[in-house]
DNA sequence: CACCGTTTCTACAACGTTGTAGGCAACGTT
DNA sequence: AACGTTGCCTACAACGTTGTAGAAACGGTG
């Protein structure tokens, strides 16, 4: 039932590679005879074989988008934008979901993928360089700063500045003792290292103690893993009056664990996240954040992929920065 | 910088074919040259090339999930389940969102995968029958109930029920005057019809009186829409002692919305939802709701899919329903 | 009218893979 | 010694597409 080139062009009675001309577009056709090419692919509702294509073209038109997890909302969101960015240069986007493995990280960056799409656009927890290092050929763009002086193009944001401006947010509203939530081992997170040093980068200029008391690490970035952190804080007898959260959905589980502890946000604890996620916009209250460009950062991952594509594969790597903004709501605001 | 079978056949001193044989796992090949061509596989850090492969044998090994949105958390959760079940078949899963716009739908349906994947898993939201009547081939599993008795294979849950049985908890809590937020024109949800059906049946049944102004319209159901018609239901002066989102996110937007009138949840309004996103275990209160088991609908849809793809492609379409049960949380305790 | 460039179309080969058919040894059986 | 069987391997063709080369028809120019 399914038709090629072959068929169509029978039925139009001229040679098969008319029919892929009239596809393709190409110019030097008579206007009768791609009409009557046109109405046989429409009478056999013929399509291309994009397999066939994109042996012969060395093309597929589908990139892959690898994220750790899409139920982390920040991940689907950005998903979404990806997927837009992508179809401004009619590319289908391939979602691929890793689980922050790094086994499944690393059969994602150079295996299964391989040969189906063009490029890979990869927000890697687990890889390091050297796993990067031994890939060959397929482009890729790295979003976030897990793999530093990698091998590949990357968006970052500032990590440092945010975390720092989001702390003196806290600090200018007159909090004095500030809870850090998500710190992982270096070797884990880049992310949490990096915001972690915003947060006593901000301490230090204020003047104001580094206790690593308040300091409560997370290895994964859930509501559940900030929960847990939360209560731990608040049973160890460190009473906070502020806590920065590494990321959203550890903040709407801190804000879980202080409400069940009977506190109040923000009159007795307030809280701010880091991504900007939908849920933040609607929790109670509602949550003071990073905001990144999420649309930014999409386009411009796939921008830099393009010109991987397009331009010299062995050019020098690039890294683009995306902006972000401070979002001020009812977790710390009425204070 | 990327080798073929020729390549590899080359270094090991064999022919093309007997590398195929090896890559493929056929027995009949000396242990030798099996090692000698493994060694030189790994040498040259040989893949295969999907595209050619599925050329040759019709297959590609990936099938895709098209959901409307990827940050509905709904869609997220259940696509991760959908990419585990997958992989017990060795299946990639390509995401592909259609934002629920008709048009994309059937170029997804129908187009832009063609040739490129094996089946099709799919959660329409503007289709209608006669669109994918008109679709050749891929074989598909449809998931929910926007298309009925449509030309594929279907995973269900029994919407209906659901609905009666999660009106009756709050009708059971006391509640008399009990909402609905969520209902669409019935061209355009088929959940939204049936979860509305649920309701007035157990109305009906508690001798309870069926008031249309309780029914508040949603054409997205998002936070916000919910937010904005629960706004609605309270200016418009009725006054409710309960509301039934149809979803999760509607309940999330409506809890928003009754914070920020001061009514307390669930002591002045009780509050349940639909889908068990987990944004509503965290929740402040936390959300009641129906729960489907999404990881047994993704199971039953892989599985039917399987069985399309190995079996008769012209067999009678099947439908299977899938398990769910009601989650009580703190949006309707206390009462 | 001979010539040349352009337009329109076609035949062929190739992309990298695997199924089919078959060849050649080595072995066991008659 | 002749024969069939099995194990191991190879040559060839084909999957559906498009780039290349070039043929045929056409129009304009000297």
């Amino acid at each position: 039932m399914r038709h090629r080139l072959k068929d169509v062009a029978e039925r139009a009675g001229v040679s098969v590679k008319t029919v892929s001309n009239v596809v393709n577009g190409y110019v030097h056709v008579r206007p009768d005879t791609r009409a009557r090419v046109e109405e046989a692919i429409a009478e056999l509702n013929y399509r291309p074989n994009l397999s066939a294509r994109h042996l012969r073209k060395g093309r597929t038109g589908v990139i892959a988008l690898a994220v750790p997890e899409l139920d982390i909302p920040y991940f689907a969101e950005l998903a979404r934008h990806v997927v837009t960015a992508a179809a401004a240069y009619g590319w289908t986007v391939l979602i691929d979901q890793t689980g922050g493995r790094r086994e499944q990280e690393r059969v994602v960056a150079s295996g299964i993928t391989d040969h189906l799409i063009d490029g890979l656009i990869f927000s890697p927890l687990a890889l390091t360089a050297e796993d990067l290092a031994s890939l060959d050929g397929t482009p890729m763009v790295l979003l976030g700063e897990r793999v530093e002086h990698g091998p590949a193009d990357r968006v970052v944001i500032d990590n440092v500045t945010a975390a720092r401006e989001i702390t003196e947010h806290l600090i200018k509203l007159g909090h004095r003792r500030i809870a850090a939530i998500g710190s992982q081992r270096t070797d884990e997170g880049a992310s949490a290292r990096l915001r972690l040093a915003g947060y006593t980068d901000a301490l230090r200029a204020a003047g104001l103690d580094y206790d690593e008391t308040l300091v409560a690490p997370a290895s994964a970035w859930h509501r559940a893993d900030g929960a847990a952190a939360m209560r731990a804080l608040l049973t160890s007898g460190v009473r906070p009056d502020a806590v920065f959260c590494f990321n959203d959905t550890l903040a709407l589980g801190a804000l879980r664990a202080l409400h069940e502890a009977g506190l109040r946000v923000p009159e007795d604890v307030a809280v701010v996240g880091f991504d900007d996620i939908e849920d933040g916009r609607f929790s109670i209250p509602t949550l003071s954040t990073v905001a990144p460009d999420k649309e930014r950062i999409a386009q411009l991952a796939v921008e830099l992929l393009a010109n991987r594509l397009d331009g010299d594969r062995a050019a020098p790597t690039k890294e683009l920065s995306a902006p972000y903004r401070l979002e001020i709501r009812e977790s710390t605001q009425g204070r």
